[in-house]
DNA sequence: CAGGATCCAATCGGATACTG
DNA sequence: CAGTATCCGATTGGATCCTG
């Protein structure tokens, strides 16, 4: 992308929000892109997961910070949660479609950080 | 993207870290999609900028986050800082060729998130 | 198994004041 | 103008214990 296409399509990004504070869209940009907001939508873009998976893929998460954070995620309308009564209990959860969309977009950057990483932490990377 | 293709792209992601604790890659990308981090870089990639032009883009944003965030881009090699010795003292924030990589990446995120805010901050998204 | 509740430490982050 | 320094409240987040 040149720097002018980049303007081009910024243009949209100052005036309808986002660099504006108290704009909603910061609010929810800020969801899927927290340390486990983005981890559980990469996890779950590979499809339905139980708790007990999830806690497990997204490694170090806290039991507090996996409940808290798929609420929120829930409550966005971007995972589906899915509870069966039965003994013991089982709760899958899954994608929605925007879910699906949101992590489309996460995981080029995933990947990105995975290739760039080394370069970045071992030191101060080329301009 | 059909689910098959999010988990062949993401064996990747499992196996080369990112979801794992520790993994370099999550440190940067926490900075890339911290609050102010991904702000930054997306008013930056509408070209060189100067403190206090990037204060008043970054609506919100202290002066001590601003500092704080600018030295974190600058160190992991994204952002490319330079100060000129006039008075009064001129420093210009530009994007390194990294700095452009992300940002394109982080464009559409925000895009989407504009997009999709209204009807997710309302009430509940449908599947 | 899948959480809810609670406590506390660490970090985040803003306001203010000061400087080259 | 472009920061630095400090204080302090707010939020994050982990550990632990408890429950249907």
């Amino acid at each position: 992308m040149t720097e002018s296409d980049a303007a081009a399509s910024l243009s949209a990004l100052a005036t309808d929000g986002v660099l504006q504070a108290g704009c909603p869209s910061r609010i929810v940009l800020e969801h899927v892109t927290s340390k486990w907001g983005l981890l559980l939508l990469i996890a779950l873009s590979e499809g339905e997961q139980r708790w007990s998976e999830l806690r497990q893929r997204a490694d170090g998460i806290s039991e507090k910070m996996l409940a808290q954070t798929l609420k929120t995620l829930e409550h966005d309308g971007l995972v589906r949660r899915d509870a069966q009564a039965v003994i013991p209990p089982r709760v899958d959860y899954s994608l929605t479609k925007r879910g699906h969309e949101v992590s489309a977009l996460l995981i080029p950057l995933a990947e990105w950080a995975i290739q760039n990483s080394a370069s970045i932490v071992r030191g101060h990377a080329a301009p």
